[in-house]
DNA sequence: CTTGTTTGCACAATCGATGGTGCAGAGACT
DNA sequence: AGTCTCTGCACCATCGATTGTGCAAACAAG
């Protein structure tokens, strides 16, 4: 807690302290001194005043006048998942550098709570907004539009602005792939061997799902209907389909392409209620990274989404004054099992305390 | 992109189509319009009018004048891991429930950036600051006290403020405990088979090694001190450690005890390194949390630190006025192998896109 | 009819920074 | 000396909402 704080200093106590108005402490503070043919001299002496004052610019004040914030929205469905944290790590980054505040909110993927989250955001003045993962990104589109504000779309595409998105078809047939020639080809795989789980009726689950089915038809010949189950992004529904299945067949299929890593958990739920099983036999593609699933006792291939190339895409984008609402596609890497790449923590350096403290 | 926006209502425009004047316009629309004796009729043409055009207030404005902005901060080490983004994900949902805006930010433990991060949340006028896992948590609060921000740290303690921390000693203890029951007594744990690994110079890291050593001198005799390795948070410092230890026994200790998910990031990088050894005859107890880990081919046990809790002691103890700065320990849980619990994503409702669109 | 009270609202200052405009003084030039 | 041009800055309105204060009209009490 702690509210002792004697008030920050403001550009009228920097004005009297330095015997100038508060204008020229203003345009000497923001840089635009020269325009304005500020001494020098002034302008040294009330930058030092501001430095032994403390003095930071109050940036509701600046933004109410200048009707921009500094502020750079980003708008996802969740935290709490690799993909999206990544996605949130690397945007912060990239906002930070350009000397802007990140302001990363999430909203549960529920297309209500993404326009009122827009509006929220809307109502900060925020400079630009980062649509990742809408489920009704033409909502938020409207919302934003309204208000003139800059926004693009990032893994899910909307129609009415550009959208930077990964290529859900290629690499659901890369991954589709990988999982069928990992079986040995005396084994091999037939078509109702092989499962889809997770999803639903958005852009990407339909790309990978296309994708997935042309792979199959051309490697196994066939491709059922049955073998498609779009579950939703919720784990549990992940998992009740994977019970479903087991308790009609005794097991699960021997291929699995599993739609993201929220629905692989769903899985784990699954193997959680069944620990005599062993699951030898088993090969799970899953569309989505995560450096610990790499590693699970049966083979694991996994697809990396470019998140350090959607994000600058997507920043080269929103800078263009009128871009068509096309969509970018960024390729997708396949990951082999047992594979431990690096992330953008690895950019961090480990810093130890300044001061002697245990 | 997109930018072609009328600008948004004001009060002065509905003050202008209601007739009534800017003041009382403010006030039906904040709520404070009974203590003005606005009539019911006329609130009721405001609001309505606000409806239909749309009205939300602009917060820097609001924020400017009664310098509070509805703003919650959240300063955090990273976003990519599920500790943190857990933290976060629980963390907005608070906020929200206040009708707060959350900002979650990170600072790569770096203090110097700890402390620029604070500075520029401050110059939001943010309402509260939440400080959490920050390596220089005092050099944030002062940053915080001069300005007369309330705030507290969470997962790891400073000394000015209070803090809400997991009980790192017993969640060592429960671990390191843990660890050496897993092994079958026909082959037991010596001292020398138990390593910790990772963590650094920071109270939590100390309470968890002191847990460790205590059980380890407790049940296993002895307590070495070439046992424990403080590689810092980075994944490729724990990578170099486990290679070195390797390089010189040629094999990994029996028991491990790494010290967070990131760490054991770098266990998974040695691993990939060496794919022909199958590391069976390994427990690997670690502290943190991630269903993906719980699932791996070895034992692996975890710490499941309450999140929830402590995040509802944090905003309890916020609001105190003048709280003292002690520590507020959360319990945390101990996750056996092959576990697979829910989170905040199961809170999400499953929910389909309105329109007709693929 | 006069005085007091309540109702219902308008007025205007304020928060801190920005940026267009104006203007005095110094120097240049004729 | 008179006119111009620069230099170096001050003044003031402005962004949109909040809030203390004032005041007329309506009403009640005497």
């Amino acid at each position: 807690m702690a509210s002792s704080g004697k008030k920050k200093a403001t550009i009228y106590d920097l004005s009297v302290l330095s015997g100038s108005s508060p204008s020229t402490v203003s345009a000497v503070l923001n840089g635009t001194w020269r325009k304005r043919r500020i001494k020098e001299s002034t302008a040294e002496l009330i930058r030092s005043l501001a430095e032994t004052h403390q003095y930071t610019a109050n940036r509701q004040a600046r933004g109410l006048r200048s009707s921009r914030s500094g502020l750079v929205g980003l708008l996802l469905p969740v935290h709490d998942n690799r993909y999206f944290s990544s996605l949130a790590q690397t945007f912060e980054a990239h906002v930070r550098s350009k000397g802007q505040c990140p302001i990363v909110v999430s909203a549960s993927r529920d297309p209500e709570e993404e326009r009122k989250t827009a509006e929220t955001l809307i109502s900060y003045s925020i400079d630009e907004l980062f649509i990742c993962g809408a489920t009704d990104p033409d909502g938020v589109h409207e919302v934003c539009e309204a208000a003139g504000l800059k926004h693009i779309n990032i893994d899910l595409p909307g129609t009415k602005v550009p959208s930077v998105i990964s290529d859900n078809f290629e690499g659901g047939r890369l991954l589709t792939e990988a999982i069928i020639r990992h079986f040995p080809a005396d084994r091999p795989l037939r078509p109702r061997d092989l499962y889809l789980f997770g999803g639903r009726n958005d852009h990407a689950s339909h790309e990978r799902i296309r994708g997935f089915r042309a792979v199959k038809k051309e490697l196994l010949g066939d491709d059922p209907d049955e073998c498609i189950q779009p579950t939703g992004y919720a784990p549990n529904n992940a998992r009740k389909a994977f019970e479903a299945f087991y308790a009609r067949h005794g097991k699960l299929p021997r291929g699995l392409f599993v739609n993201s890593s929220i629905n692989f958990e769903g899985l784990l739920r699954f193997m959680a209620e069944h620990p005599h099983d062993n699951f030898t036999d088993l090969v799970v593609g899953c569309y989505d990274y995560d450096p610990f699933a790499s590693f699970l006792p049966f083979p694991v291939i996994m697809i990396r989404q470019d998140v350090e190339r959607m994000i600058a895409k997507a920043f080269e984008v929103i800078e263009q004054p009128r871009a068509a609402p096309r969509i970018h596609l960024v390729e997708p890497e396949l990951v082999p099992p047992r594979t431990a790449l690096t992330g953008p923590l690895d950019a961090l350096k480990d810093i130890d305390l300044p001061r002697g403290r245990p």
